[in-house]
DNA sequence: CGTTACCCCTGGAGGC
DNA sequence: TGCCTCCAGGGGTAAC
């Protein structure tokens, strides 16, 4: 999936072509995502605007609020989803499960995992919705610092990796960006999170706002299925320096890449250069 | 409370 | 070629 650069890669990617359109039909041909899609959603969301496309963490947030009876659309990639407009009519293939009919276009989800989902909240106050009410800080506000971090971390034992993971605390980081952030921030991601200096916190917050934001200009990374919103590949993948690369010799000391296992997910990590 | 384990699902890679 | 096992960018819930 999708991690906060490629979910915001799709909204930059939508937003000029969905702006001020009109939804004129919805064709749900799997219902059963991770949450199952109600029955009825194409009445309710026919003859709605997309006023706006906003980011909270992984979920897009379709604003179709402006109507009597509107609402917001929220859509999450999970793992293997993703994002198109196809020209009216286009047949649909394995793994299309949702589209979303426009006047001129179609936004088309395709989700092989089903890991995904695509949740209605009626009413203008979207940040009440459950998905999102518990979320954590988002990475590239202001608000986000070093010393935030350091603060929220405070008596944690949990290493800071699937710490970072955690979306109560902060949004948007999955296994790849985390891994690469703390490689540039120099810290091991088997370090307990309580136990890092104010000092580390300001150099890691640094690393992960430009990894984010250096992915997030070059158009997501590609890493295995992402697909871009207008159904092109991805046009740059980020160059890891250790996801995925065990074994292999550290870009900065040429010590092998090593991997571990951390809350059920892959780690990897330089154990040279992370501390 | 904090933390881990497991599950949801399909497909691709690699071993035999 | 086929069959098997393992692994995958997320996240919710149950259990320790």
């Amino acid at each position: 999936m999708p991690e906060l650069p490629e979910v915001e890669v799709s909204r930059q990617g939508l937003l000029p072509h969905l702006s001020g359109q009109t939804i004129v039909g919805t064709v749900v041909r799997t219902p059963r995502l991770r949450h199952e899609i109600p029955v009825g959603l194409d009445s309710r969301l026919s003859g709605l605007q997309v006023d706006a496309i906003l980011r909270r963490g992984k979920y897009l947030l379709l604003d179709c609020a402006s109507k009597r009876g509107g609402g917001w659309l929220l859509i999450h990639l999970g793992m293997s989803g993703s994002l198109r407009l196809v020209p009216p009519a286009t047949p649909a293939q394995k793994h299309d499960h949702v589209d979303l009919v426009f006047k001129n276009t179609v936004m088309r989800l395709r989700d092989p995992r089903r890991f995904g989902a695509l949740l209605w909240h009626e009413g203008a106050e979207v940040g009440a919705h459950p998905a999102l009410a518990a979320l954590g800080i988002e990475p590239l506000s202001d608000a986000f610092s070093g010393d935030w971090l350091h603060a929220a971390t405070r008596g944690r034992r949990m290493p800071v990796k699937p710490l970072l993971m955690d979306s109560r605390l902060v949004v948007g980081i999955g296994n790849i960006y985390a891994a690469e952030s703390l490689f540039r921030a120099g810290i091991s991601p088997l370090r307990g999170a309580g136990r890092i200096s104010l000092q580390r916190y300001r150099i890691l917050t640094g690393a992960i706002r430009s990894t984010l934001e250096a992915s997030i200009a070059a158009g997501g990374s590609t890493v295995r299925d992402y697909v871009h919103s207008d159904g092109g590949a991805g046009c740059f993948q980020l160059a890891c320096a250790v996801y995925d690369r065990r074994g292999q010799p550290c870009p900065v000391c040429m010590t092998p890449i090593r991997t571990t296992r951390q809350a059920g997910r892959s780690t990897f990590y330089c154990p040279t250069c992370q501390r």
